[in-house]
DNA sequence: ATAATTCCTATAAAGTCAATAGGAATTTAA
DNA sequence: TTAAATTCCTATTGACTTTATAGGAATTAT
């Protein structure tokens, strides 16, 4: 799996504040009541998102977190590769690069996994938070 | 991971097949000599190529596997499906099916999960087992 | 016959994933 | 100023998946 349940969560946290921006701080309490996702991997995932400097927070009684920049200016890409560790389709070490290989020169496979690569992280790349808000109906 | 090591080897068990394939049955000691992949290893992945009716096999003596059809006929597509069990991107009821989603009406992610899971499977539909092959030099 | 090979079933070690637990630090609001 | 609400931090657990390996049965060419 590309993509585990703690990127998708994310994906929906993200959501979840780009439709309450005009809110100010959302608490994770009120995130878990509507997502149904527990608090306590909901602290988690948004420690990831806040780490990676996504996420404005404000600790204490009536915090919470928001949305740093506007719904249009984060990629899926971004998003998803803080909450994953990065996204790479096949664990070979052309595109993890942690380790030597020595097929390297003539490995047939390698061009495949680069490409696959590089469809999967265009796609992302070009798709925003804001494609994915549904207008409130 | 979207692709393991049983897939990434599985490609190269092909590949050395098609190389090989004016030399009749190829056993796989010779394949394990080559790629240096343990015997064992390769007799579970063989295995699965086998069952799903993707290669031609003789047991005893001199026995071995071989492909039953041209390198340009095989896509990754078909190749990877057999050893990974199914290529899903994300682990999400709206792809693989096998539970029940009621977000799935107004679920804003489905059509990203959907358009990355075709984008995924239409490139490795696209790449034959034959535009792997390196003439050798 | 015998040697080489695929085929079958089981198992083990390591790693990853999904989630929870407990409490410290911080901040607002009463 | 105190109490309540909240983020933040570290650790841990259970389930599952991955990556193999082991032992031997069945088969076949030589």
């Amino acid at each position: 799996m590309i993509i585990s349940s703690k990127g998708r969560y994310a994906l929906r946290v993200m959501i979840d504040l780009a439709e309450h921006a005009d809110q100010g701080f959302i608490s994770l309490a009120d995130i878990s009541a509507r997502q149904e996702i527990s608090l306590k991997y909901l602290e988690a995932i948004t420690a990831l998102l806040n780490k990676a400097g996504l996420l404005d927070s404000l600790r204490g009684k009536s915090g919470g977190y928001k949305l740093k920049k506007k719904p249009e200016d984060y990629t899926l890409r971004e998003i998803l590769e803080v909450t994953e560790g990065g996204i790479v389709p096949v664990n070979c070490a052309c595109l993890t690069g942690d380790e030597e290989c020595e097929r390297s020169a003539l490995c047939p496979t390698m061009p495949v996994w680069q490409r696959l690569d590089k469809i999967i992280s265009d796609y992302l790349q070009s798709v925003t938070l804001k494609d994915l808000i549904t207008e409130s109906r």
